[in-house]
DNA sequence: CGTTTTTGACCCGCGC
DNA sequence: GCGCGGGTCAAAAACG
């Protein structure tokens, strides 16, 4: 199950769902216990709101791969594969998680891939044979060769195409991901500018750059009380419960990351590398199924939950959203969690404002908050550094990252043109 | 025995 | 002010 990458579980596909809140949806899971007979090792699968049905199901032997993004796949790899590679198609993996993994990745699918097309051409062949068989044995020969040569010409001339499709893929990801890049450093310098002088209170400027970000963070914040859950302690030592002057602080608090994720799981909860306690369970009204609170113990003190729900209308479909900043080093595999959570906000968040297509689903765009504040909620001192050293992990990754990037975005694009279904939408949380 | 889960009570914001 | 719903607390129970 390891990887080798840190990435201690095998990752599946993730797809970004919007919920209600503007909240930014991207995350991979891995089931923990898998006991079910279904899906041996991963059991999780991205369920985008638009992924195409088929595409969900992932093949097991392709577990070692920590994400896939179905959308990637399939608008590249079409044609190609066969009908009867759909399940194995795997749709298109983007670690998001995983450091190093992408060129192993992308190495494995496209072995894969053109395996599954070279078969399909042999078959031909021989199909082509046999079926002459009955004819003179001579001339079969000649056809057999001529065959061979065909299915090698063919073989080849798809692989071409495969590859320039490849190269197009890896070039339109690779601009994608400058141009993010540049954007978040920008951003980054932002912030730290108004850290500077603000003397530590950060002011909401991401959200500017966020345009549609803006509004949705406006209605969630301003209205609510600046303390917030995370504050109340405070509130219980009876003080005001709105310090005015914390209130960048409290909004930032309020703001913190919150990604949901979708993936099919049998297992009640996804593992994703942290321990978590749980400390609630309520029935949602609308769902018969109800949600479970949880809080990661891995150090005392982290401000981290999460919350598991199950789709109503698939009950496959676990729903995870989770809210906030680890105050703690987390473990390889968490890491790769929690750097896709800030990194896939972000990539969205950036991705909305540069990328050219407004077709990016509504949902999505609205999707994207991730104050970086996060880590301010937590209300310790390195506030706004933690932010950016979290962003600038994120970049670090560089590979991933820009992977990831582009399997958001394409997986992005690619839904809002196949669109399947927005079906899961319907039941946000 | 320490930790986690269960579960009803409680808090709080919100709409009426 | 009241009821509702989401979220959290915390005592008790369950687990290992
Ligand atoms: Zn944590």
């Amino acid at each position: 199950m390891a990887k080798t990458s840190g990435l201690s579980i095998d990752f599946d596909p993730n797809y970004f769902l919007i919920h209600n809140p503007p909240v930014l949806n991207s995350f991979p899971e891995y089931t923990p216990k898998d006991t079910n007979k279904n899906n041996n090792n991963n059991n999780t699968m991205f369920s985008g709101t638009t992924t195409t049905p088929e595409n969900m199901s992932l093949p097991s032997t392709v577990d070692r791969f920590p994400v896939k993004f179905d959308c990637f796949y399939d608008q590249t790899r079409p044609s190609f594969l066969p009908s009867d590679d759909d399940k194995r198609r795997v749709v298109g993996e983007l670690d998001f998680f995983a450091e190093k993994n992408d060129k192993l990745v992308d190495d494995a699918d496209f072995m894969h891939t053109s395996d599954a097309g070279l078969e399909l051409n042999v078959n031909i062949g021989l199909n082509l044979l046999t079926t002459n068989t009955s004819a003179d044995q001579s001339t079969m020969e000649d056809k057999k060769a001529n065959n061979e040569v065909a299915v090698l010409r063919a073989k080849l001339v798809q692989m071409n195409a495969e590859n320039e499709r490849l190269k197009e893929m890896l070039i339109q990801a690779t601009e994608n991901y400058n141009t993010m890049k540049i954007h978040l450093c920008s951003l980054k310098e932002e912030d730290e500018e108004n850290k500077k002088r603000n003397g530590g209170i950060i002011v909401p400027r991401q959200f500017i750059d966020l345009g549609l970000a803006v509004a949705a963070e406006a209605d969630e914040s301003s209205p609510s009380s600046p303390e917030g859950k995370s504050q109340r302690e405070d509130s219980s030592g009876g003080d005001n419960k709105v310090p005015r002057l914390d209130v960048d602080q409290s909004e930032a608090a309020m703001r913190k990351a919150r990604v949901s994720v979708r993936a099919r799981s049998e297992a009640p909860m996804i593992t994703d590398g942290c321990q978590w306690r749980k400390y609630g369970q309520k029935m949602a009204k609308g769902n018969p199924c109800p949600r479970a609170y949880y809080r990661c113990t891995m150090a005392t003190g982290c401000p981290v939950r999460k919350q598991v729900q199950r789709c109503a209308e698939d009950r496959t479909i676990l729903i995870t959203t989770y809210e906030g900043n680890h105050n703690h080093t987390l473990p390889p595999s968490a890491m790769s969690m929690a750097s896709t959570t800030s990194s896939a906000a972000r990539m969205l968040v950036s991705g909305s404002t540069s990328s050219p297509d407004g077709l990016m689903n509504s949902n999505l765009l609205t999707t994207t908050l991730l104050p970086c504040s996060s880590t301010m909620a937590t209300g310790e001192q390195n506030s706004i550094g933690d932010t950016v050293n979290a962003a600038t992990g994120a970049i670090a990754t560089d590979p991933s990252f820009a992977a990831a990037l582009a399997a958001a975005i394409t997986s992005i694009i690619a839904s809002s043109q196949s669109h399947p279904n927005n079906g899961h939408n319907s039941n946000a949380m």
